[in-house]
RNA sequence: UGUCCCGUAGUGUAAUUGGCAACACGUCUGAUUCUGGAUCAGAAGAGUUCAGGUUCGAGCCCUGACGGGACAACCA
């Protein structure tokens, strides 16, 4: 496509974004734009939460304003500090900072309370008695109203007596509820009378036992957005029906025209994998991968171990865009954003995952070349590196057919084909183990006149890759593939999503023959294997036993053609 | 028998105040290539869930169906 047709798309933007400008335009809240993220501190980041740290730091990024990294600590029984440190790590990994506004719902408990406090003076809260199955009874359902507790019309002092004796310690959990007093026969059942304070008596990571009563999300969330003069307070789709509470909120606290907005959008669904917190925890305490980080999940720091790049990730994010529509998203597109980035980026080397020693018949023994090999053809500058070649060297066991179908251009009987960087050898012979059918080692020619860069002219149709068997190093490889083998593995009503965990998912192969350059090769640093596919180093890996991670493989049409 | 949200190629998104349905991924050709990768060129694929209405003109506005989703945690 040309520069100038390129120039002519038109920039669109999200029907959020949209939003944002033409407030911008207005002049509302002075021209201010700030968000904020606010996770709970109960698990680990996954892609679906990079979706909306793009939007909440990348709108704010965009338009000037600021956003705010908040932790939604409400809830002493599931969280935790242990996640604190990792979710600050995912974000900025992922490229976005907050400078010194971190904050904590906790930050509000005493705001929050004292809101409470002058809600129930005003006569719109309530403490109620009963026992959460027989509040929730009357709740009624969607299409029938619910009805009235008897606690409903008690007293402003009595309600504040037990609110203050509920936060003394002095009841049990669940013996009592603050209630705002709302509309009981709503169509919306988040507004028939919520409950907005219980007792806990878990220990806060923050706070320790200074409360015994904790704010529930409803009554912490857009309190704590006006608190910190949020302006957007984007949140995906099933927080829809929250809105008019949200807004009930806001308008029995606010002083003046200045009110966070809430907008919704969609949430992150990718074919394979799930986005339940709960569930992936499950999958970590079940030990049905090795931990957060297990290369297949869909958790940021799994990616990131699993090779991916931040830039990657806010490509693919980018890519599929805010909607209100609940889509499911195709895995392979957040595989294209991946190869993208690291087919400009990453260095080729040579690695055989499954070796076949061919022997050069004709090559000298004793002889070694240094062949100079380009580090990446995408990318000059990275310039060349010496890979040693010699008379025995590894090749892919499927790169050879003692038998080939038609359009096999690898080596088989007879035919010829480049060792890329080095010279074009003939298979000759190979040996084959009778009993096993394995074949056990393939006997070749070289031409000397074919050497690379040398300017020969003699062209080939296949090229492979190879390692000198004198020289490799041994590593391990983690062959990866999606950990479930159905597209939505957590949305069938019938069956547990463990039933689809796919056994294929991790493959550990050893004794794959690597270039020696690889040996001092990094944590995490990633690599293109020629022919085969992306991969990284992993944490486990030691110069004494490398062990690599494949991120994605290449695209194969050969494999395709077989299918 | 409720309320709210949403229906545009296989998938995900576009389409400024109504004006020839566009882009990306995927798919398929061909060229090229010392990676069966990458790159380049090209093709197929929806007439916008359906039925009415308003209008010179509707994916966009109105009405009604149909389909999908959310909502009845002392979770967030």
């Amino acid at each position: 496509m040309s520069e100038e047709k390129k120039d002519e798309l038109k920039p669109s933007v999200s029907f959020i974004e949209q939003f944002i400008i033409d407030d911008l335009k207005d002049g509302k809240n002075n021209g201010r734009i700030h968000t904020r993220f606010p996770p709970e501190p109960n698990g680990y980041l996954h892609i679906g939460h990079a979706k909306a740290i793009c939007l909440d730091f990348g709108m704010a990024e965009k338009h000037g304003g600021k956003c705010n990294l908040r932790f939604d600590d409400t809830n002493p029984v599931k969280e935790d500090v242990e996640y604190i440190d990792s979710i600050k790590e995912d974000i900025h990994w992922l490229g976005f900072g907050w400078d010194d506004r971190e904050f904590y719902a906790s930050d509000y408990f005493g705001k929050l309370f004292e809101f409470a406090i002058d809600l129930i003076k005003r006569g719109l809260a309530y403490v109620d008695d009963q026992p959460a199955d027989v509040i929730s009874s009357q709740k009624g359902t969607p299409s029938q109203p619910g009805t009235m507790s008897p606690f409903r019309s008690r007293s402003a002092a009595e309600s504040l007596d037990l609110f203050y004796r509920m936060n003394e310690g002095e009841f049990e959990e669940g013996s009592h509820v603050l209630r705002a007093k709302i509309d009981m026969a709503s169509p919306n059942m988040h507004m028939r009378d919520p409950i907005i304070y219980r007792i806990l008596k878990t220990p806060h990571h923050r706070t320790g036992d200074t409360w015994k009563v904790y704010p529930m999300y409803d009554f912490a969330h857009g309190q704590s957005d006006y608190f910190e003069g949020i302006t957007y307070s984007l949140c995906t789709l099933e927080f829809e029906v929250h809105r008019p509470l949200y807004d009930w909120l806001v308008d029995q606290l606010k002083t003046s025209d200045y009110r966070p907005r809430q907008i919704e959008f969609n949430r992150l669904n990718l074919t394979y994998t799930m986005m339940s917190k709960r569930k992936l925890l499950e999958l970590v305490q079940e030990k049905k991968v090795s931990g957060w980080d297990d290369p297949r999940m869909p958790t940021l720091c799994g990616l990131r171990r699993r090779g991916y790049t931040p830039e990657s990730i806010r490509r693919f994010i980018d890519l599929i865009g805010y909607t209100k529509v609940e889509a499911i998203n195709d895995v392979s597109l957040l595989e294209y954003a991946i190869r993208e980035d690291l087919n400009l980026r990453s260095p080729r080397v040579f690695g055989v995952l499954d070796p076949l020693k061919v022997v050069i018949t004709n090559y000298p023994a004793d002889k070694v070349e240094e062949m100079e090999i380009i580090n990446n053809p995408e990318d000059e500058s990275k310039g060349t590196r010496k890979v040693p070649f010699c008379n025995e060297v590894f090749i892919e066991r499927d790169d050879f057919m003692e038998d080939p179908p038609h359009k096999f251009f690898r080596l088989a009987p007879g035919t010829e084909v480049r060792l890329k960087g080095a010279y074009i050898v003939k298979c000759e012979s190979f040996r084959k183990n009778e009993s096993t059918g394995i074949i056990e080692e393939v006997y070749c020619t070289y031409d000397p006149a074919t050497r690379s860069g040398s300017g020969s002219e003699k062209k080939v149709k296949g090229t492979l890759h190879w390692v000198s068997a004198r020289h490799a190093i041994d590593a391990e490889v983690r062959l990866y593939d999606r950990l479930f083998d159905h597209e939505d593995p957590a949305g069938q009503k019938d069956d547990d999503y463990r039933n689809f965990l796919n056994p294929g998912s991790l493959k550990v192969l050893t004794g794959c023959k690597l270039e020696p350059s690889l040996k001092t090769a990094k944590k995490l640093e990633k690599f293109q294997f020629q022919r085969l596919g992306y991969f990284c180093v992993d944490y486990d890996s030691t110069e004494a036993h490398p062990v690599f991670n494949r991120t994605v493989s290449l695209k194969d049409t050969w494999a395709k053609v077989n299918k």
